[in-house]
DNA sequence: TGCATTTTGAAAGCGGTTTCAAAAGTCTGA
DNA sequence: TCAGACTTTTGAAACCGCTTTCAAAATGCA
């Protein structure tokens, strides 16, 4: 008997109910606060769950309950230092729920995130946080229509009052305003996938910084990337091959301007003497690049926090936050006014 | 009737049953593969089951089997770069698996990993990951007696065979032997939190290497960071200040060389030409640093692989792999030969 | 003492799995 | 050809651990 005890088979309410001298259900009374039960039989309880160690558990509770506690997020790939930010913010954002965020990678390929939907789906979360990806509006929208659905760094159409994002057309402007600012006409755009929306929305502001400001557009000039590194690399150096009078390079994301970054160091171009250089998101890490990138901040943990009280406020019944961030200039050392003898 | 239909109710495996016209038990033993029934049944209930478009539900089977197919990890932030690889790497050891990960952060400290551990383990999860922090070995070993625990990034006494890492001070011998192979004799090293074991390995490796070549051990040249890039930019001016004859540094995580080179461009330090810096863990942005970081490659993203396979060994009881993984100089552009000049 | 109120427990779920025994099917041998 | 024995397929029912409804028991109050 003293061994069956030790071998410790995990405690149940049952086992609880029993050395208290309850009911079961008086247990999960207490357990939930559902009810009021005498002063008494509470204490009694409340020494079984210690002497016990009891510890409820979820799965049965969410079967009962019929809620599983858990939101289920769908990101683009964890590592990813953007999504990673965001990640966090979301993580944080449930801190003091009582829910828990199981985050699943869709690699931005479709199928693999109706697959993470799938599985998400299947553990019975009670909502959805979809990060970015490639899932088409009107899906998304049916699927909000059995459960609450957060989509964040996108404008889903159908559900613009719950899409956690920022007015990429506005960050493009403030960053391009910034470079013409310091006197710069010779601008080239390393530009994201043309598949994704935020990408066009940057797009769209360079070009329409460029007509402000009586600038003739190059298409030359703009060359597209996948927001990787490499691609920033592989656009700049195509950059140059196309047209050496380039003083500035305005990037759709920071990393594709730390690729952008490193070819003009291969090839002694300084930033930013000869080549000025602002980002997009502001990644944690562009701070401490060399030099240090002018960027603006998307600010990616502000918005997982969001997304997760986004959440919240749809399945509590509660009115919605505003779910519109403003992309912000964040100066820093990798532009500069430009120099007549550039 | 119809309406009702409409509005779907999740499905559940006794509608199946209903609308196959056998029994549950089958429409489960369809499900499992746990025993051979009748290929009209099966037809029947395959098709019931797609007209329905029936999923079962996870929380239920976990609750009737037992096992909830979910591993926890317990990581100490997602957005560090480096744990973030780790956990890509553990979301792909389990991809064609039918476990799925559920992170948490500890945020380096005790008791939030304990936290962490709770919420996992009220979640019956199978199995449990643990990335580096500060649990006790004593405390993780007995948790390893309820429930499979494999501990990464560090050797937890007790489950020798089962701790997925490194070994640190080979690690640090190798970026040691590669600066004094270049002519390096004044260098400096910024060390990791004094109370993480990997810090230390690695510290002594850097004394070694020193003693191994007649160089007397000056305790100035070493500063102790936190893994963050800012520790190591301080760390730097500190070096500096103290002694300005260094050539070299070896720094104890890539972020913390980050934030040193970022001291070193500030003041108008070349690197490598007047200081070269080497790093360890190799980021992924480090080869998009400038210039890119030599440093010494600990394989995160295997090693979260690594973990996840050797959770799923524990689970099925099969030989487990190996735990230990080779740490691997890789020589890039921020190390450069001893000029005499210097 | 009688009635309204509060506290409690029994029992029926939640949606599956699994044991156990009955039903159906197969194979002998007479 | 068919009874009997054995094997395979199937379904009923118990169970996983908790919640919740409903009604009974206990209590409070006039």
């Amino acid at each position: 008997l003293e061994r069956a005890m030790l071998v410790s088979r995990t405690q149940t309410l049952h086992d609880v109910a029993k050395i208290a001298q309850v009911s079961p259900s008086t247990v999960s009374r207490i357990l939930n606060g559902t009810a009021v039960v005498s002063p008494e039989k509470r204490k009694q309880v409340e020494h079984a769950i210690a002497t016990l160690d009891y510890r409820p558990n979820m799965m049965a509770q969410a079967l009962a309950k019929g809620r599983s506690m858990t939101v289920g997020v769908v990101t683009q790939a964890i590592s990813s230092p953007f999504y990673a930010e965001t990640l966090e913010g979301v993580e944080q954002g449930f801190a003091d729920s009582l829910y828990h965020p199981m985050f699943i990678s869709g690699h931005w390929r479709q199928e693999k995130e109706l697959e993470a939907i799938n599985i998400l789906t299947a553990r019975r979360v009670d909502a959805l946080i979809i990060l970015g990806g490639n899932l088409e509006d009107a899906y998304l929208k049916q699927l909000a229509k059995q459960i609450p659905v957060v989509p964040v760094g996108r404008l889903v159409v159908g559900l613009e009052a719950q899409s956690v994002r920022i007015n990429q057309f506005n960050g493009a402007i403030s960053g391009m305003q910034h470079l013409i600012d310091l006197g710069h006409r010779r601008i080239a755009h390393i530009a994201g996938p043309t598949t994704h929306r935020d990408s066009t929305g940057r797009l769209e502001g360079y070009q329409q910084m460029l007509a402000a400001n009586g600038i003739a557009f190059d298409p030359s000039l703009v060359v597209t990337g996948n927001y990787q590194e490499h691609s920033g690399l592989l656009a700049m150096e195509q950059l140059l091959l196309r047209d050496t009078s380039i003083t500035a390079v305005f990037s759709a994301n920071d990393q594709m301007a730390l690729g952008a970054r490193l070819c003009l160091y291969r090839r002694g171009i300084r930033v930013p003497d000869d080549i000025s250089i602002v980002g997009f998101d502001d990644l944690f890490s562009s701070s401490y690049a060399t030099p240090p990138l002018t960027t603006v901040r998307q600010p990616g943990q502000e918005m997982g926090v969001a997304a997760a009280l986004m959440v919240l406020s749809l399945l509590n019944g509660r009115p919605l936050p505003d779910p519109i961030f403003t992309p912000h200039l964040v100066v820093r050392e990798s532009t500069t006014r430009l120099r007549h003898s550039q």
